[in-house]
DNA sequence: GTTTAATCAGATAAAATAATCTGATTATAA
DNA sequence: TTATAATCAGATTATTTTATCTGATTAAAC
């Protein structure tokens, strides 16, 4: 059951989450966030490794490899995970399926659902994940 | 792509505004429906049966017969649908795939996500498809 | 050097969702 | 009463998404 995002979109958050909160230049491997994050090894690891090649992760082959986030926790937004798995498709569709939503063919719940895929945008967009950190932390503790 | 509901439950809240559009005892066959919306024939079919099923709509068979609502428009809300087919998983679930998400042990946007949902709901809950008539009609005409 | 433990790439499998097919039943209309 | 046009039920297919498998490559540790 997946809210908005797909699994892989989900999954994807979760991880780029949790290398926010390791130190930095930290190496994980993708069998310890699969463990941590109980998500199936080899889905993760598939995730991870198209993540790297959008830029948002990096990471090293061979023992003692493993994924490490590309840039500074201070400049990643959840939006970046998302456009970078699902894309943005779900902003620009009807939220009952009709074909062109827009303003001058707007189904019957447009205005209301703009203002709700506007907010839920900001969401994705306003925080780093850097100032998500402490509650991820707590969350992840709790898994 | 989908925004937040299954196709099925897109399609079923569309063939439903259909049907409030439609003078009351009006019967509407699938076909209609089906052209109208650009709905694959078979597969609104099951789902107008689906809904029947949980009672939001009767139907007649035979010659001329066909679809349409079983209560008055005003005593319909689009979350019945929602219900009727998707269920309210989507509200209980955390944005970020994260399990157990609740306010003991909140996912990173588990606050501000909360808002949303709570306005989601809103949205499928304030008002009843008769109030959504014209804007409806609108929508349909451009189809 | 050999073993070990990691990423990586491509193929495959499994599960869920979306769509279609087949044939039965029902009721209107000619 | 026969043809027609509709719902209905169950099975099947197709597509998408999710998950797994196989083997190659890489680099650290022994």
């Amino acid at each position: 059951m997946t809210v908005i995002f797909s699994k892989k979109c989900e999954y994807g958050m979760q991880a780029i989450l949790y290398l926010a909160v390791q130190g930095k230049g930290t190496l994980v491997s993708s069998d310890e966030i699969s463990k941590i994050l109980k998500i199936p090894r080899e889905f993760i690891s598939k995730i991870l490794q198209s993540l790297r090649k959008s830029g948002l992760i990096y990471s090293t082959k061979g023992k003692a490899g493993g994924f490490g986030l590309a840039i500074d926790p201070s400049r990643i937004k959840l939006i970046d995970v998302v456009v970078a798995i699902d894309g943005l498709g779900i902003f620009d569709s009807c939220v009952l399926g009709f074909p062109e939503c827009s303003p001058t063919h707007p189904c019957p719940v447009h205005e209301t659902w703009g203002v709700l895929r506007t907010q839920t945008y900001d969401m994705l967009t306003k925080e780093t994940i850097d100032k998500l950190k402490e509650k991820t932390m707590h969350k992840i503790s709790s898994l």
